[in-house]
DNA sequence: CTAATAAGTGTAATAATATAACAAAAATTA
DNA sequence: TAATTTTTGTTATATTATTACACTTATTAG
């Protein structure tokens, strides 16, 4: 399994993954002869300011208010269909939004941990999810051919917050005495 | 492993899907004390008309066509909404489409398989998937509350189809020479 | 190096999906 | 039957995404 959870729930060094999430955008632009122009790169770089996916019109709004003048909507649908053919973000198909692949350089059946608290999503590969899912559809008769895997949820921080935030209420009961 | 897949994908006596969905609706509908009015049940009815899913703007059309008079969004919406509250349909993330539930009754994390063939759609329950990503998320610190799992891909009759088409080739070639 | 071609961008219009707000009607309950 | 709740009708609008065509910039071929 791979997942870049602990980053995403966490604190940490975000400038890091925006550095490498970069990085390999470039790499991966200049193997397949593909170029990540200025437009490309402030959406994917848009994508990479949080662990929270963005919506198209939100990248419009940031994008004009960055540049100045009103960009419009085809201009961000490219750019997001570039970098979604290229693997370096993914469409979340629940929240019609937008996010950056932690890891394009590995194949992956992937999928998405999206916590309905803070917002911020995950991407794990997991071969036995994968696996559990291709040997029941062949089950079924049915040749798998992608996968569309999204979890709601809660991560760990804001579990640990939700449960803080129920035990105050003991506190102030043992305050009250 | 609970799947519709074999009625979904073949031929078979769908008067007796259709039957039996409006049974459980109504069922289910009394037993929480709901009103499955004519709208909501034509809805419902439409929804039954196959096992491929509808858009909303559809089943406004139909419905519309039906009735002799025109239909507006908000009343499909409404009952749609219905439907998904008391788990008699479900609503396909990666179509923004909606399709009736074979198993209402039974308690499910469901994923479904989208043949993009014949646009057919089954829908399944499996444990061993369900629990591959109950504790893949928990490795990960997640807690799951919600599953989207949409599985794209051929169904038995479509992939059979489709070899059979190809051996056409080897066929004319043969005829050729 | 320049012409020809391909790739990318700007812009206007519009399609497709979904919701908000409020009034009217119908059903249920008191 | 009156009061209340639920459902429906209707207008308007929000949100997400695409089409079509003109124009510019970059790449490639000669």
């Amino acid at each position: 399994m791979i997942s870049n959870s602990t980053t995403a729930y966490q604190q940490h060094d975000h400038h890091r993954c925006l550095k490498a999430a970069l990085a390999q955008a470039k790499n991966r632009c200049s193997a397949r002869k593909a170029r990540l122009t200025p437009i490309r790169e402030s959406v994917l770089h848009l994508l990479w300011q949080s662990h929270r996916p963005l919506g198209a019109y939100k990248i419009i709004e940031q994008l004009s208010a960055a540049s100045g003048k009103r960009v419009l909507p085809p201009t961000v649908y490219r750019a997001l269909d570039f970098l979604l053919e290229l693997g370096l973000i993914h469409r979340l198909a629940t929240l019609n939004a937008y996010i950056g692949c932690p890891f394009p350089d590995s194949v992956h059946s992937d999928y998405f941990l999206l916590c309905r608290e803070c917002g911020s999503v995950a991407e794990c590969s997991a071969e036995n999810v994968n696996q559990a899912i291709v040997s029941t559809a062949e089950r079924a008769g049915f040749l798998v051919e992608s996968q569309t895997v999204e979890i709601l949820g809660l991560c760990t921080p804001c579990r640990e917050k939700n449960h803080a935030e129920h035990s105050d209420v003991g506190i102030q009961q043992e305050a009250g005495e």
